[in-house]
DNA sequence: GAGCACATGTAATTTGTTACATGATTCC
DNA sequence: GGAATCATGTAACAAATTACATGTGCTC
């Protein structure tokens, strides 16, 4: 079976135990989003394929009196997400910002309107640097006692820096076209 | 007629002059593909969708014996754009990393492999700083001359400035990881 | 007992990619 | 004249979002 992205962060995330659609949702939030994002839509249907193909087992469980399905990884499961970890070929990259797009065209503007762009987009970035800040400070304490969240607190770092820098940018490129204004 | 973010790359292009589907698909290639792609598939369908809201213009040419059909802006396609470039709401921001993903997952990993990720990472990284500092160096000269490539050549600036804080991340964290095997 | 957050899922729609088909032009 | 590249487009498919439907438990 062909492992597509979806799969691959259902898999990475039952690495540490069995989980239902609604918890890997949750956690993907916190995480994996500011990279590689996934929708229930996404997220359910892809469970009851991989279910299908034994990469995982489900485990219906009680929540309350409504229906839960949990899923855990099997062997198999294991096996095709380490292969997919270490497969060779193109990394997927790709940004959809908005702000940037419109401040491509922003010779459509009039300065002003181009500097409250900016600022609308510092603040989003700056948004962004601050949610990863606060799901790092419980994480760095974890990794003190045990080392498994030591990647995602280093992609989550790789974060911050990321949207610190965009940040910055966009203050000094406020500044630059207020002056030349 | 609501712009879709595909629409608003086809009109923005077409601020400078007509152009056909091809032509709009290698200008994004070289420009906003690092914030916003399309591809072809999105491309002439929507110069169909907005000729029929009157968006844009077609104007039918002869390319040696070959159809072709350039299509230019309308006064209500520019109206339209500068509408949607001044209009408030969240301005979506999403990155999918599949580099990023793989790291996030690498408790699963050797630590070599994990090194291994590290140095794929951050020759894409490089390699995309070097193709936008490649397309800036003819933009540069061409701002000096007239003004209206300002907002491009800033775009294409604060990419490289992020490529490169991305490269540089990998690189320290490299060293990290080989130093704690 | 009304409203809200938590929780689980599906269906419809939109969006985006990929593979294909076709022809013209250029360079060797 | 053969291969590569430029050029124009469509159709099939895959991926992703959004809106909806439903129920539970908590708090005011």
């Amino acid at each position: 079976m062909k492992l597509n992205r979806t799969a691959v962060v259902l898999l990475g995330m039952l690495t540490k135990g069995p989980l239902s659609g609604y918890d890997v949702k949750r956690l993907i939030q916190i995480s994996t989003s500011h990279f590689w994002n996934a929708s229930y839509g996404q997220i359910y249907p892809e469970f009851r394929r991989l279910e299908q193909a034994g990469l995982v087992a489900a485990s219906p469980q009680e929540h309350g009196r409504r229906a839960r399905t949990a899923y855990a990884l099997t062997e198999a499961g294991r096996r095709a997400l380490r292969d997919w970890l270490v497969s060779p070929g193109e990394l997927e990259l790709q940004m959809r910002d908005e702000g940037l797009l419109r401040l491509f065209f922003a010779d459509q503007l009039e300065p002003d309107e181009a500097i409250a762009l900016l600022r609308r987009m510092r603040a989003l970035y700056a948004a962004r640097a601050a949610e990863l800040r606060a799901v790092c400070v419980p994480t760095a304490e974890a990794v003190a006692a045990e080392d498994d969240l030591r990647f995602p607190l280093l992609t989550a770092g790789m974060g911050i820096e990321l949207y610190d820098t965009l940040a910055g940018w966009c203050e000094r490129t406020e500044r630059e076209l207020a002056a030349g204004a």
